[in-house]
DNA sequence: CGTTTTAGACAGACTGGTTTGTATCGAGAC
DNA sequence: GTCTCGATACAAACCAGTCTGTCTAAAACG
């Protein structure tokens, strides 16, 4: 106890210089600090492997910080999800598909090109959505979370064949959307081609689809 | 409790002729009701979530008969898998195709009419070897064993698609098999139907592909 | 301006439960 | 006597979540 007196205060006296800064910036961003540890954890080894110790220790917060923030670690899988929906949907896949080109119909495709070069990062951390998906059981919250976001990606997918003129929008989706996961399964196998071995398929079923 | 051993009893004495039967048979006894419960905690829930003591509980053994026959979780694991593709892959999957019809492009889209029975199941399981492969991370044996037997439906898929005289087989085995798993995380998510979109758009595929 | 209060953060012990895997012992079969 | 089995206790690690205590910066108040 003592012991960890005298520690805490070796430790303060080299931050003396700036400890207003660092003490504002660390309240500010502690919540923060937190779900951006979690993210890469969860994101890269699983929610289920990966225990809140691992976070506290990634982010450096006291644990009674992390459970003031989140009220338990499934509060907090729920973050990490709503943050992948963020990062990962929003800022990239559908950014990333817009930037390519401008026709729904070549977005739909150019969607398989976004996940070819998803697939060559290195440590390739695969669908968050598809993990948790499978990772809690049916009845679970997670699951159903998981479930809905999965979900959103297909309402985009819907969004772009509208706009393309595609008839019976609602198979096309899921059926776009299976292609989607299929081959990001493939990738966790070690496919690394898999998108554009799905991407040439996935013209096919467009071709006939707009007939 | 009581009553598996009077079970027990009841099940050897009929067996009386053969001394060596009877340790054999209660030997491979154990080890197969082990297996047969690890089948099917595994299969429902996951590897992960299961532990030995709900394996050692439902199959009636004790915990360290289990380990006398499988030198660790892993190994169990890894049987499990082995079982599953000789139950789910070879006894259920190839030989329901194959019941359906013999010629081998009928085949190929009867894998959808299978799958569709399957996802009809109240408690659908989904697919242990993608669950696996997601389960663990790439470095780990049971990653590549899952992948393995993955590998292995699509050389089924090759086969069928070799005698129906379809070029560019890898790529066509690849491609079928996105649809598969695709079809399997729709139905991991709810959609029931999920197996006759995906052979809707296997069609077109097919069609296509055989041109 | 100086003092006190307060809120949030850190540290880490701790609880209660679960995990895999090991060790020991007695019962029953041959 | 030998072998396998079941039952049980156990070790060591891990897990989520709670709790106490300490620190400090900023707000509240004199």
């Amino acid at each position: 106890m003592h012991g960890l007196l005298r520690d805490r205060q070796q430790w303060s006296i080299p931050l003396h210089g700036n400890s207003e800064t660092i003490r504002t910036m660390a309240r500010q961003d502690a919540r923060e600090r937190i779900l951006e540890a979690a993210y890469d954890l969860f994101a890269h080894q699983g929610t289920r492997s990966v225990g809140v110790d691992a976070i506290i220790e990634k982010s450096g917060v006291a644990k009674m910080t992390l459970y003031r923030h989140f009220k338990s670690k499934q509060d907090l899988v729920l973050a990490f999800l709503e943050r992948r929906e963020a990062l990962w949907t929003e800022d990239w896949l559908i950014r990333e598909v817009s930037t390519r080109t401008s026709d729904p119909k070549e977005r739909l495709l150019a969607i398989f090109d976004a996940y070819h070069d998803w697939f060559q990062i290195d440590d390739f951390e695969g669908c968050a959505f598809i993990n948790v998906l499978l990772e809690y059981p049916a009845h679970n919250p997670l699951h159903g979370a998981a479930a809905g976001h999965l979900a959103k990606v297909r309402a985009y997918i819907g969004d772009l064949a509208v706009r393309a003129g595609i008839g019976n929008v609602p198979e096309f989706c899921d059926v776009w959307h299976m292609l989607m996961t299929g081959c990001t399964i493939a990738a966790a196998e070690g496919n690394r081609a898999a998108a554009l071995e799905a991407k040439r398929a996935a013209q096919r079923i467009l071709d006939h689809w707009s007939e």
